[in-house]
DNA sequence: AATATATTTAGAAAATTATCTAATAATGAA
DNA sequence: TTCATTATTAGATAATTTTCTAAATATATT
């Protein structure tokens, strides 16, 4: 949940590509492979990326496990970038 | 110098440093090679990776090459994380 | 022209990441 | 309890990235 892993999760297409599905709304693991050329336990591993840069959260829904976008980690993400265009000069 | 570029440029802890680094002022590839315990080869490839993103530019001077900060590409990086966090409702 | 300095390029080794198949866990329904 | 469904974990392989040493390039100086 630091800085380096949220800059690691979104550095991949893939990850990238899950958090802009889940933007219009929760998915589940099930829905969120079906938009991809790759089998489950891969999208699997990214959602655990994801979920341990905290960009996004996951519940149990009965036999399904729902997936939800967090954008509040994207305050840090900014943060840095605004940081460094501003010069300490 | 895409976006896929930015993203994976940003995802290393030594490259966002030299970022850093770059922020209070432009320095050649000796110097940002100072900062760090590392082969100057090293670091020619992140330079080399940065530059490639767009994210730094270089001019020879003299015997030396002097690096800066290009933070006109955060704009898309910002750009793309404000999307996210706007649904499509 | 020869030598020194600053940096990069080339190529290999090491480390990390992404992906797959097979097996396991958790829930729900018959 | 047994079977089907959904999803994850484990472990192996493939692909990519990082880092190193050695060699090459470019400029400046003597």
């Amino acid at each position: 949940m630091s800085l380096n892993d949220t800059f690691k999760a979104l550095a991949d297409p893939t990850r990238r590509k899950i958090l802009d599905l889940l933007k219009d709304g929760d998915l589940t693991a099930g829905q969120i492979a079906e938009h991809f050329d790759m089998t489950k336990p891969s999208i699997s591993n990214h959602l655990n990326i994801l979920k341990h840069a905290g960009l996004v959260w996951d519940e149990r829904k009965g036999q399904t496990i729902v997936y939800s976008l967090n954008t509040t980690v994207f305050q840090d993400v900014m943060k840095w970038l605004i940081d460094l265009q501003q010069s300490k000069g």
